[in-house]
DNA sequence: AATCTATTTGTTATATTGTAACGTCAGGAT
DNA sequence: ATCCTGACGTTACAATATAACAAATAGATT
């Protein structure tokens, strides 16, 4: 099963999904965080799907592997992985999907289909600089950024009708 | 009362509202849609507001102008809004702002301070273009986009203490 | 090992944000 | 006049997110 956070060309996801979670390791190996059950479980649970996944939709898997059926449960692991800059927050989505470039630089832009709802999540560089220049004319120091892009996939483009939903 | 959509610097109110409206109007005008009385109030609401107001703050001043406590009510005449182009949404706030840059190129870059909630329709030129090239190297056709930064405004960024919310 | 402390988790309850669905009404076209 | 469309009123509910506090646990300290 390919899966489509890094582009929406299908690659070997096991062996992505593999090196992430090492790379989580390593990450909060470093800075004296934890990686409890949980948190492992629900970085597992978002490396193996498909597509960013809400915040119940990850409670429903926490659920299956015993764990309460309760909000915060997942809420909790979420908001410490995104913390971490683990798992980034589709906000476009209330959504949720693993990082697949832990420790590069972090300003990540998304790319939603509207059509077949995948997310890629797209090398940013220029994106983020030119944010960073437009801030700095303003005296705006920025901390965190969120830079989302609605659109058609190249899968979906030929297809689709137009009109954004 | 200054409001702070434009920037960080204070300016004149009433006259940008008043213009703002009046851009509305010949931009409805055009397409052919209506600026009926719970639209064009909620755009005055937004307008008037210091920062960006969620829809239940936007619902609670119509209510005050006769309109029924429904959450439709707000709803139906900010996603109108929106549409149209006249307002606009601000993910991480779950909130609305007035557009003030009615017919400019538009993919705006707010910039959200996280001390005292003010939020800057920045312009985006830049912002847009490498967010176009960055998704044309996927192959990808951005129709919207969502540009946001979390961070200090100029005021805030000397007394504010360091991390992010 | 026992104790202390800070972090994490369990649990209950509730707040906040957003929609579906359906009937009614007003305005313009034929 | 009738029909049609888009807007509005209204009820109900779905989906998303957080507050608050008690219990447990890990790691540090003695």
């Amino acid at each position: 099963m390919p899966h489509d956070h890094a582009d929406f060309a299908p690659h070997d996801h096991a062996a992505c999904a593999t090196e992430a979670m090492a790379q989580a390791e390593d990450r909060l190996g470093q800075t004296g965080q934890r990686l409890t059950p949980v948190r492992r479980r629900t970085l597992e649970i978002l490396l193996e799907s498909p597509r960013a996944l809400g915040a119940y939709e990850v409670l429903e898997r926490l659920v299956t592997d015993g764990y309460a059926n309760q909000p915060p449960v997942a809420y909790r692991a979420l908001d410490f992985l995104v913390d971490q800059g683990l798992v980034h927050r589709i906000r476009r989505l209330n959504a949720f999907a693993a990082c697949l470039h832990v420790g590069e630089a972090h300003a990540p832009v998304f790319l939603i289909c509207r059509e077949c709802h995948m997310v890629a999540e797209a090398p940013a560089a220029g994106v983020a600089s030119a944010l960073q220049d437009a801030a700095r004319s303003l005296h705006f120091t920025v901390e965190r950024s969120t830079i989302e892009a609605l659109g058609l996939c190249p899968a979906c483009v030929g297809t689709a009708p137009h009109g954004v939903a």
